[in-house]
DNA sequence: GCGACAG
DNA sequence: ATCTTGTCGC
């Protein structure tokens, strides 16, 4: 009798070990400071997985900041790892890394649809993708991860930070939208909150999801659906 | 031992 | 992330 088995492939404790050890290393490439200039191109990114076993990832990239989308890229593999809390960087960011390839012209910022360093190891997939991009990133995402914050105020534009157990700042929690669930917002690399807070805040444009994460996010599932 | 746990 | 209908609120 056949009987249930979550999608991908089984977390191999010895390759969890591996990977959480390559992380600790990565970490210490991370920078955190102010972009050089204000950006003329942000790209934002996402994933879906149209089989289990299948990920497409999507790169928008938008003129800033009036925000006119500019390209619109995607890519497709095969799916190696299963989805673990903390690891999730290594199951999406290579498909990400060939997306990326696809620009015709690069993001001087990219907001990735996941956390930065408001993670165990301070190193979310926006960090993770920074590093091996050496480009400045920041994520935005719609569930906490770790640390523990105030409730912001019911409208739009209230900030509360979010801390881990020594009061460090993680990230901050945004309400992008009068009354809806707030956004997690860190730096990734080569950014600092300030500016991932700033550039937030830059592309609301009524939802609850900043234009370049938004589109990217609308794009993902329609590629998906156009692969179906 | 008991929760928490991005996408 | 993905599956999946109707439904409550602004």
């Amino acid at each position: 009798m056949a009987y249930y088995r979550p999608p991908g492939p089984p977390a191999d404790p010895l390759i969890v070990r591996d990977l959480t050890r390559l992380q600790e290393t990565m970490r210490a490439q991370v920078r955190l400071l102010p972009l050089p200039r204000v950006p003329a191109l942000i790209a934002g990114c996402d994933s879906s997985f149209p089989t289990p076993d299948t990920i497409l990832s999507v790169f928008v990239l938008l003129r800033f900041p009036s925000l006119e989308v500019v390209e619109k890229v995607y890519h497709t593999s095969a799916v190696e790892l299963p989805y673990i809390p903390g690891l999730l960087s290594f199951r999406e960011a290579p498909n990400l890394l060939l997306a990326y390839e696809k620009l015709q012209q690069k993001p001087d910022v990219i907001m990735v649809d996941g956390h930065g360093i408001a993670h165990p190891r301070r190193m979310g997939i926006a960090a993770h993708l920074g590093v091996l991009l050496d480009v400045p990133t920041f994520g935005v995402a719609k569930q906490k991860l770790t640390g523990t914050y105030q409730e912001p105020a019911l409208t739009k534009g209230s900030i509360s930070l979010l801390l881990d157990k020594n009061g460090e700042l993680l990230g901050e929690v945004i309400r992008s939208k009068d009354k809806i669930n707030p956004l997690f917002v860190s730096p990734g690399h080569r950014c600092d909150q300030a500016t991932a807070t700033q550039l937030t805040l830059a592309c609301l444009r009524g939802y609850k999801l900043p234009e370049p994460t938004r589109l990217a996010d609308h794009w993902a599932e329609e590629f998906k659906k156009e692969l179906k």
